[in-house]
DNA sequence: TACCATTTGTCCGTATGTATG
DNA sequence: CCATACATACGGACAAATGGT
């Protein structure tokens, strides 16, 4: 699932697939997306890579994150 | 008690310790082991480590966790 | 009901060391 | 040298479940 070999970033490539999930529909707006630990446990990267590939799709404004909850699939509610 | 010297990661140590000490019987089935903090207290690490330990022990079948409650020695009840 | 202490879950930031391209 | 990636380790903050007062 993750290519090592070519050009593409592992981050990148991780980042793409849980792009592709949301997308999809498998993850869903304002559920949680699977923890660090999860995701690092799922696609064998390191905390390093996984937090990278959060940052990208967060720059994108594909996730948000609430520090001690998690990583939620959509736009930033303005407060709550 | 803990070597920090070595190749052995302390995170492994100290699995290995509370793993000797089910063996033992110091710590017994269906009982809770210390919590995190008592842990990291005691083997003087963070609890980085000690989750990270306690995330081994829990992989190989030594214990379960359950949130707001501890982790305890044995295999996780299927429900209850 | 409300509050509180304990415990685990999650994320944040940092740091060190190794290795590859 | 630098970016990427892995592994380990530290410390902190906040959230949520549990159980008791």
């Amino acid at each position: 699932m993750i290519d090592r070999e070519g050009p593409t970033p592992v981050y990148v490539q991780v980042a793409d697939v849980i792009a592709a999930r949301i997308a999809e529909g498998t993850y869903v707006a304002n559920r949680p997306i699977p923890s660090e630990i999860r995701l690092q446990q799922e696609f064998g990267v390191a905390r390093d890579t996984v937090r990278a590939a959060v940052g990208l799709l967060r720059t994108r404004g594909l996730v948000f994150t609430v520090r001690g909850k998690g990583t939620y699939v959509g736009a930033a509610p303005d407060l709550e």
